[in-house]
DNA sequence: CCTCAATTTGAACGCTCGCTCTCAAACCGG
DNA sequence: CCGGTTTGAGAGCGAGCGTTCAAATTGAGG
C-alpha cells in the first residue's frame, strides 16, 4: 500500500555493471550513474546502500551470468578444447568489437582495487574461482574424451587457462590485435594437447 | 646561477612510481605525492608539468629499468626455460612477499585508465611489447639449443607467455597462494617444451 | 474519498580533489 | 656585497566528488 518503483532493479544493477565494466570504478561518478540509469541520486542510495554497495551487487550480478553460461557451455557435449577455445576467442571478439575494448570487468577491477578493498576482492576471489571450476571441469571431461593426456596436472591447467584469459584481458586493452591474440591461444591450447604421458 | 634543487628528480620519479604501484593512478592524490616525495606542490608542478605528466615519467622510468634487465637475464647463457620459469616465479615472489600483493604496475594501470587515456595506452603498450619481445629472444634461443620444438609459433609463443605473466599479476591480488601459481606455471611451460614437430 | 506509507525529486551539504599563486629564502656570477 | 634567478613554502582556488534531506508526488487500502 504505497508508491509503487518506476524502475527494475535488476535492470538498473545490469546497466550499473556495464558503466563500471566501461569506464571502471572511480571514474564513474554517482552523476554518471543517476543520469545513465534514469534514478536520481536519494533513489539510488535508499535502494542500494551508497556506490560501493551497488558495485558491489554488480560484481555480483556478473558473477551470476557467468556461472549460468560458463562451464555449462564447455559441457555441452562433444570434444571440449574446440569449445574452451572458442570461448577464448569469443571474449577476444567480445573485447576486440567494442569501438573501445574495455576488457574484462574482473581483470579491471582487480588491476584498480585490489587488493585494498577486502569486500571486493572476496567477490573477485569468488567469480575467479567461478571461471577457473568451469576450466577444470571442462578438463576433466577432456580427459575421459582422450583429448588430453591423463598424466597432466588438470587444476593447474586450469589455473593456467584463468591466467591466459585474464593476461588475454589485460593484452586487448592496450594492443587490440585479434590475430596475435587467438594465435597465442592456439599454442596454449596446441601445448596443452601435446603433453604426453 | 640560481638555487639548487635540494632532490633528484630520478629519486622522486622512482618514489612516485612506487606510490602508484602500490595505489593505483587515482586513488595517490597529488597529496599523498607530495607528502611521500617530500616535494611541494608548486615544485612538483614546475618540475614534471601535472601529476598525468609525472605518471607517465614513472611509466617511462618502469620501461627502461625492465629494458636493463629483462630480455638481459633471460639470455645470460645455458638453459633458457628454466631462467623464463625462474622470472615468473620471481614475479610471484615479489607480489606475494609484500604484505598487500601490488601485482603489476602495467596490469594494474591497464585495468584502471585503458583504453580510455591514449597516451597512457601507447606507454603501456610499449611496457608490454618490450615484455614480449624479451620472450620472443628468450625463445629463438631455446630453440636454437633444442628445448623447445623449432615447429612452435615463436612469436605466439612469446605472446601467450606475456598473457600468462599478466593473467598471473591479476590472479595473485585476489588470491595470492604461490602454489597454485607456480604450479600453472610449470604446467605451461611443461605444456611448451612437450609439443613436437 | 481520504489516509498514509513509500517513492520521486532536486537542491544542497561538506569534503577532497588537482592545481595555482604569491612571497621569502637560497644560491651564484660579478 | 649585491642583483638576478630559481627554488621552497604553503595558503587558497574553483570544481566535482559522494552523499543527504525535506518536500512534493503517487497509489493502494479502508
Amino acid at each position: 500500500m504505497a508508491r509503487p518503483r518506476t524502475f527494475d532493479e535488476q535492470d538498473v544493477i545490469d546497466r550499473a555493471m556495464e558503466l563500471f565494466w566501461t569506464q571502471g570504478y572511480e571514474t564513474t561518478s554517482v552523476t554518471d550513474l543517476t543520469s545513465a540509469l534514469g534514478v536520481h541520486p536519494g533513489t539510488l542510495y535508499r535502494t542500494f546502500g551508497d556506490k560501493h554497495a551497488l558495485f558491489l551487487r554488480a560484481l555480483a550480478h556478473y558473477r551470476a551470468r557467468l556461472a549460468d553460461d560458463f562451464a555449462p557451455t564447455l559441457l555441452e557435449g562433444g570434444p571440449v578444447l574446440p569449445r574452451i577455445r572458442a570461448v577464448l576467442i569469443g571474449w577476444i571478439d567480445l573485447a576486440v568489437q567494442q569501438d573501445q575494448p574495455r576488457g574484462c570487468l574482473i581483470a579491471n577491477t582487480a588491476g584498480e582495487l585490489l587488493p585494498g578493498d577486502e569486500e571486493v576482492t572476496l567477490s573477485v576471489r569468488g567469480i575467479l574461482s567461478v571461471v577457473e571450476d568451469g576450466f577444470l571441469q571442462g578438463l576433466r571431461a577432456a580427459a575421459r574424451q582422450g583429448e588430453i593426456s591423463p598424466a597432466l596436472d588438470l587444476p593447474a591447467a586450469a589455473a593456467m587457462l584463468t591466467m591466459l584469459l585474464e593476461g588475454l584481458q589485460v593484452i586487448v586493452k592496450a594492443d587490440p590485435d585479434p590475430r596475435r591474440l587467438v594465435s597465442a591461444v592456439d599454442t596454449a591450447l596446441l601445448s596443452l594437447a601435446s603433453v604426453r604421458d
